[in-house]
DNA sequence: CTATGATTAGACCATGCGGTCAAACAGTGT
DNA sequence: ACACTGTTTGACCGCATGGTCTAATCATAG
């Protein structure tokens, strides 16, 4: 993965950047608005308003600019949860930051994370494989997995499963894109409200405002 | 939707009605080890030791194929709920069996239901919308929204917004088949009790023996 | 002006797709 | 023997895909 035809490591050309992200832009636009099926290199360069050949002549292929798509909006949704993420002290805070954060930068990009999402549950090697799924340890799962464990060796928290707790909250974000696209009406805001506070209640989180 | 080319309705031949059941099998298994973009009409009918046209003999075309399949595993699925949902009295343990019977159904046809994930957020029309997903209200979600309306209604749970909820423990259910694909070590049981656990507390079920 | 490298368009290609079609095969009643 | 229906095959078609290649364009340095 990330490989490019032209050179990418020194000199990037001005037109050079600004192609593979005006690129990448609009392959996020067809990805979320027609999935990863209708997202051919034909159908992003017609968006783009040039050849198929210079989406072939910036990326060196189809793989290279699915991947970098991914690495991009991975790499934008990890930072704005790292900075969130630091501003807060103790782990009910931080867990939830973690929840309000990543729902927040859904509501500002939510067609990067319907791109990201129809690139990781579809792209599959020769083998049929997914390519971008880690079979074995997921860092995204993991990371969170291991805020509820601080949390809960802390003594802040009830007894639970941090793996399968994790998971769990986890797939309540990630559903929130499918929603959003499937739904018109879906309350985002309200969403984050409820999950905010199933989130407290499957913590067993110690709040002196919050106890019923 | 549901049109075959062969007359489905009076006279439903022993090899017909074995042949389509075969190849929807066939069907099944492809899709869920390769994915939607893998599960060809070539591949099904390698996979079933036919000719490519027998599948098209029997299914007036591959939407017809899928249609099927979603609609034998739907019915399937949805028979065993209402079964178990027959048994309990209060809402807390329909709930609680909804959750459980979904759940059970996913490790005895781990195969099925990711045949039909596969093909529900994959199959598009070709305006490029989705052809399975409902686009206003899916019944399947209200369904399980009445059951945590009733519960509500009846003063037996805390007060939630039983929309948005159901979406949450909805999408834990959901997420659970992918997890099984990607992570062989995945415990389905161990998942099944901490998701039952999260789901008491989040609807804030009154339990004698579950207050702590 | 010219040479050079970056950039672009468009023709082209092999492959795989869903689907059609004509022909052959198999059984069964007459 | 015949016809008839159900069943199966393999050749074939039009189309879209990801990708290659050649030639033309553009900018800029000499």
């Amino acid at each position: 993965m990330r490989s490019n035809s032209v050179q990418t490591s020194s000199n990037p050309t001005f037109t050079e950047s600004a192609r593979r992200t005006q690129i990448m832009k609009c392959a996020i636009e067809v990805l979320a608005e027609s999935g990863y099926s209708g997202a051919s290199l034909a159908e992003i360069a017609r968006r783009a308003g040039i050849s198929k050949s210079v989406v072939l002549y910036y990326f060196s292929g189809k793989d290279d600019l699915l991947s970098s798509v991914v690495f991009d909006v991975y790499g934008r949704a990890g930072q704005a949860i790292t900075e969130a993420l630091s501003h807060e002290a103790s782990p009910g805070e931080k867990i939830a930051a973690y929840v309000r954060t990543n729902l927040h930068f859904l509501e500002e990009h939510p067609a990067d994370i319907r791109a990201v999402v129809e690139i990781v549950s579809n792209a599959r090697g020769s083998d049929g494989t997914h390519s971008f799924v880690p079979q074995g340890e997921d860092p995204v799962l993991a990371h969170f997995e291991q805020l509820l464990r601080e949390g809960q060796d802390g003594g802040e928290f009830r007894e639970f499963d941090p793996h399968h707790l994790a998971i769990i909250i986890r797939s309540a974000i990630d559903t929130a894109s499918g929603r959003l696209v499937a739904d018109p009406s879906f309350d985002l805001a309200a969403y984050t409200r409820e999950l905010l506070s199933v989130v407290e209640l499957a913590t067993g989180i110690h709040r002196s405002e919050e106890s019923s």
